[in-house]
DNA sequence: GCATATTGCCAAAACGCTTTGAGAGGGAGC
DNA sequence: GCTCCCTCTCAAAGCGTTTTGGCAATATGC
């Protein structure tokens, strides 16, 4: 059924039609109703590339995931995706979804932009001076950026939590309660959102006249296996650490395993503090929950983001927003344990 | 710049243009090279919508994931994406993404079929008797499912892995080292492969004269806090289990983390065995790794997708396939404990 | 040397929609 | 009754490709 073969049907022209189903004025009432009575009946919806191609727009929103060496897939990201998603289709807006190799990165949006395949982009976990968002501003495409650029200046639109704020305020939490040994688990700092949050800790430490130690401080790709290994290398260390601070409730899993396999008790003998971006598959519920945790869901930051990317691609103004973590006391923290002399 | 523009610029007809860099035969070698040599210059692409359009092709495959009252994303689908996706771009097509409301997959199905957005489908997750089949047949879509629908004669292209052997397999080791109490924390069960993966359990603890305990088989979202909430009830009953098999390493964590807060051993008070879709962040890996599993790579699983509706798209002939789990015997399985006379 | 293939190119017609510009019909104003 | 202005509708021209059908020019077969 196409829009012609609709309108030989009412006996009317292609351009009433069109017009009465995409709502513009300039249509009887009357004509409009019996046209989407029709519609309906005949279960008439236009040809999506068609009206791409009239329109000029694609009506499609891309997020391109570099997939980088290490393979790793990012569930955080899926969740993001899953809010993104769900605004996207009640906006009429299609996802497309580009996972590619890391190296083929600026290539596929340049692609994309040159075929004109998509309205906007979200650019994810933006880098350290992040080359997308020239590249995006160059090709004229617009966009809204998960995380801050500090360094660029004339920043573009984005959406961040206070990562800064929040691990500072973490820390000096463990600090009060006492520790004096601390590690942080961070994710990758090329990722602007780890070096903030690695600013965070090492200021809350230097304000109470504690050091940050180089060797207790890493960042990796935040998986439960990297984070057991480097959790367990640590507690094998003479002077281990007694609060440790990771970003996301993944590597959470696996230091508290790791503090588990090396016969210690979570909250007893180590406190654990974590991001948690409150994955639906990984929740930190209970009374108290398991985690003591800087919360902020990440899904309800994938659905403000499409919101500010569509409202973006329809030229209004949207101003950026720093939303800011819950803190959550669990059960993973507590007292510093009293120095056993050695 | 257009087709037509750049053939303007050649002294070429847009015909002979798109011919050339379409790789038909019909055009001299000599003006093919200058003609490929002008678009790499000028940066020419084509117009997704117009090829598209003019075509009749829209070169994206869909994937649409309902979003369930729970609300919870699948990790495990975001893996089966990446490597799915990895696949469709390294074949020119575009991934499609639609997160809808559970109520609404049925419709949205539809729609992408009227609108032809799509080429073709995967469909995830399949339950028994799932109306998508017929659905997606009648819309005339070509598909591919990635599991099993037993009970559908004239089954379509799939691929699966032999959930319902694994779980035998893996029963009757756990029994080979004296197991007698079991448990099973299943998935969704609305889904085929849990069903398939309780009959495999079943179908062991039958063989070796064991009787099912339907308290101790349960289906859920396969969430870590799910997990560990049943198998500390579980733990906390007289005669607790001292074999547990689950459905995924999330919900494997959350069992470990049950038996330790027990105060118990993995491996040595309570056995567990999970299946393990080797997700990238998730690595059941050391030697030996921590979990006793059965393996079987969903982004792997993602990947021959791909290429299976691909090549069903293009009329080639596909025949499904089942894969076979790989059993790795890891530090959390031990023989049964003796029984302390209560 | 003539008829027949083959090669290399092009003009024009799709593809199915939106949008522009214009025009018929009817009501209002004088 | 005439003009003017709405209201509603339509024909036609895009949008940027691919594809069909054809036509010169050259090569091939006898």
């Amino acid at each position: 059924m196409t829009l012609k073969e609709l309108a030989d049907r009412l006996g009317l022209s292609p351009t009433t039609v069109s017009r009465a189903l995409n709502g513009y004025p300039e249509v009887n009432a009357e004509t409009r109703a019996r046209i989407e009575i029709a519609a309906r009946d005949y279960g008439y919806r236009a040809n999506t590339m068609a009206r791409k191609l009239a329109t000029g727009r694609s009506m499609a929103i891309g997020h391109v995931i570099p997939l980088s060496n290490h393979q790793m897939i990012n569930p955080i990201f899926a969740e993001f995706m899953a809010g993104a998603s769900e605004i996207y289709s009640s906006e009429g807006y299609e996802t497309l979804l580009a996972a590619v190799p890391a190296a083929n990165e600026v290539q596929t949006y340049r692609e994309l932009a040159r075929r004109r395949s998509v309205d906007g982009l979200i650019v994810h976990a933006p880098r350290l001076n992040d080359p997308r968002v020239d590249l995006l501003r160059e090709l004229e495409l617009p966009f809204v950026v998960h995380g801050r650029s500090v360094d660029i200046e004339d920043r573009p639109v984005f959406l961040d939590t206070n990562n800064r704020r929040s691990f500072e305020q973490a820390t000096t939490y463990l600090i009060e309660l006492g520790h004096t040994r601390f590690a942080l688990l961070n994710g990758m700092e090329t990722i602007s959102f780890a070096r903030r949050r690695r600013r965070g800790f090492e200021q809350a430490l230097q304000n109470n006249g504690l050091r940050s130690d180089a060797s207790r401080m890493v960042d990796m790709e935040m998986t439960e296996t990297n984070a057991y290994d480097v959790t367990m290398k640590w507690l094998n260390e003479p002077k281990p650490p007694t609060a440790i601070l990771t970003s996301s409730t993944i590597s959470a899993l696996g230091v508290a395993r790791a503090i588990r396999d090396a016969g210690l008790q979570i909250g007893d003998d180590v406190s654990l503090i974590t991001h948690d971006d409150d994955l639906s598959f990984m929740r930190n519920v209970g009374d108290p929950p398991p985690f003591t945790a800087l919360q902020s869901p990440i899904r309800d930051a994938g659905a403000k983001c499409a919101r500010m990317l569509i409202d973006h691609i329809a030229g209004k103004k949207v101003s950026s927003e720093i939303w800011k973590c819950e803190f959550i006391e669990g059960r993973s923290t507590g007292p510093a344990p009293k120095e056993t002399p050695a």
